[in-house]
DNA sequence: TATTGTTATACTCTATAACTATA
DNA sequence: TATAGTTATAGAGTATAACAATA
């Protein structure tokens, strides 16, 4: 095996190890990952429309709606009234939907500092380097993907 | 946001982007994600009973009967008899799924040398200790989580 | 008895297409 | 006309529980 691939199958199986860690989460919220997703977008961007939601997270309108009526049955979210646009719905967090958003920041960060705080910051610093440009790199090659 | 909460971001960040470039795979060979895993499982492991492809995928063994059931249906997979155990069955690449597994490794090689092949052999090197190294710790604190 | 795999049943996520209400 | 969201329908992945065949 090569060093590059190496390096890639080692950051996928953290990217698994990490997905595995927020399943035990999920399990204690008796949530689901799409859920959590969506909860985690509506944290990051408060109160949103369904139209939102579906172009922050990749799925259909009609996913939405069936994520929604999830966590409206859950307690986590409420549709409410627009204010200006009586078409459309603004979901947003319930008491109960922001204490789960603020725990999953805080356990997120607190996962991330037991990985990552051993790390000598130099040399932190070059492995977010490395990150960075491979992304980068990685949004230059599905450009041309997507030209040919 | 912190050093290693960055880190953490850019490490699922990258992991996502790999991801969406599986997806063209599987939309081009008209598969998903838990079928090209099972492909991927059985071309490292060789004709494999649903068993111990259950405990490769961390899947219930019904769960196992759906997916090939699928390969079945689609050419890649044969269910063939078991040697000496009559119950079981050896699940087995056909020639068209031969040739997947192969096009899934080569693109996979492909990927991690246009992503990784530009940075130095030193920052690459201390790119994989600093996973290899937070790998472990994971596995670590895994453990003492079990243990509670 | 224990194990391998399947049938039965149910829930979640996903998608497309047609439809309603509103802009 | 266009947009926001839902109803209708369908397929895939997942799980538990009960069962058949074999070890």
């Amino acid at each position: 095996m090569t060093a590059h691939t190496e390096a890639l199958d080692r950051v996928l199986h953290l990217a698994t190890l990490v997905q595995s860690d927020l399943s035990r989460f999920e399990r204690e919220a008796g949530l689901t990952t799409p859920r959590v997703h969506l909860l985690w977008v509506l944290g990051g961007a408060g109160p949103s429309t369904q139209q939102a939601l579906s172009a922050a997270l990749g799925v259909t309108p009609r996913n939405v709606t069936g994520l929604v009526d999830g966590l409206v049955a859950s307690g986590h979210v409420t549709r409410e009234p627009h204010p200006t646009d009586r078409r459309a719905a603004l979901v947003t967090p319930t008491p109960l939907g922001q204490r789960t958003i603020r725990e999953l920041v805080d356990s997120h960060a607190d996962l991330a500092a037991r990985l990552f705080g051993d790390v000598p910051p130099a040399r932190l610093a070059v492995f977010v380097d490395v990150l960075a440009a491979t992304t980068e790199r990685f949004a230059r090659l599905m450009v041309e993907e997507e030209a040919r």
